[in-house]
RNA sequence: GGUACCAUAGCUCAGUUGGUAGAGCAACGGACUGAAAAUCCGUGUGUCCCUGGUUCAAUUCCAGGUGGUACCA
């Protein structure tokens, strides 16, 4: 019988050193990395998004780092399929892979699965954003109300994008979306162990803060300015980005976009924390615990 | 040195005709299934500068002090 094979995610809010720990496991385990950060995805943006250097990325393979432009969509289930279909490919060399990243609902849609569900149709989701805008929020609440009323029940009402999302769900299969929402855990046929980095929060802060100021150093003013055509593209409704756009609207001073972008990178990492706390099966860790790699080998031995 | 004005939450400020106070931002907490670095929800954390006076009661009125700002010397 084969081996059972595992994937080791290490998880974190940013800037807490989860690409260092990524690259040290990797080299020493021999096998590749995988990220789950819904912005390094995307080429153009590699300083603002603190994608791995050049450099970085020559000590390790790493996938879906850069892989899309920003003119690309992509979406968590997309991200799901990109990701079974490259441990399948990958577990047959590796015996452990590794995944890391920030964005913990496409870490729970690789670790967890996630439900069967369409696509948005553009057409659509246009359509609804502009009666939100025009009409205000009430109207989607209506809608959804008549649609499917179990959902409308539980959802947070004041949330337009959820309700959008479930109107778009109800309207393109003819079902309800709260009958299509199963959020049954899946069976994975590979074993997970989940490794979280974190630090005092002060601290965090401070490498935060650090962090804002080399990014700066390393040209990320220069890269939003060539980023500017795409502006309005999602992949840069992203920290920083909206900051320094502000900046080369002249709305704000440069000082007044770089202290902006500190407090929301504070803000975000504490939305992650948020959402990582709720996970049980995450062990903790501070990024310079020496323990992590002996905590690992202890989880193969102990799942064979 | 003189005169005027100001001093209230981490910051910017409102307010109390005398009954110990509230906005925005920040902070803190939370939610989360195809936009997720997104989006949304909740919470006021306070020697009301200090000392004394008047008063049943002073953050509020009065006096002095301290600090700041402006103007005059």
């Amino acid at each position: 019988m084969a081996k059972k094979k595992t994937l080791v995610v290490v998880l974190g809010p940013t800037a807490s050193g989860k690409t260092d720990v990524a690259i040290r496991l990797a080299k020493y385990f021999d096998t590749e990395i995988i990220s789950a950060d819904s912005r390094q995805f995307y080429r153009e943006i590699p300083i603002g998004t603190a994608a791995p250097t050049a450099q970085q990325l020559s000590k390790v393979t790493h996938h879906l780092v850069g892989n899309l432009s920003l003119n690309d969509d992509y979406n968590v289930s997309r991200f799901e399929q990109d990701v079974m279909a490259l441990l399948k490919e990958k577990f047959r060399v590796h015996d452990l892979l590794i995944m890391t990243g920030g964005s913990g609902l496409y870490i729970d849609a690789v670790c967890k699965g996630i439900d069967s569900l369409p696509d948005p149709d553009p057409l659509l989701r246009k359509t609804l954003q502009e009666k939100w805008q025009q009409q205000g929020i009430e109207v989607l609440q209506q809608q959804l109300q008549q649609l499917d009323a179990e959902y409308y029940e539980q959802v947070d009402r004041k949330n337009h994008k959820r309700l959008m999302r479930a109107i778009e769900v109800c309207l393109q299969t003819g079902q309800k979306y709260s009958e299509l929402r199963l959020n049954k855990p899946q069976k994975r046929d590979f074993n997970i162990l989940k490794i979280g980095l974190d630090l005092p929060r002060e601290q965090l802060f401070a490498r935060i803060n650090r962090r804002t100021e080399i990014m700066l150093s390393n040209g990320w003013l220069e890269e939003a300015r060539s980023a500017l055509p795409f502006r309005h593209k999602n992949a840069l409704n992203t920290v920083g980005y909206k900051e320094l756009f502000a900046y080369l609207d002249g709305e704000l001073t440069l000082e007044e976009a770089v202290d902006k972008i500190k407090t929301n990178t504070r803000r975000y990492a504490k939305r992650q924390l948020t959402w990582f706390k709720k996970d049980k099966e995450i062990h903790w860790f501070s990024p310079e615990d020496e323990e992590i790699r002996q905590f690992v080998e202890e989880f193969l031995v102990g799942n064979p």
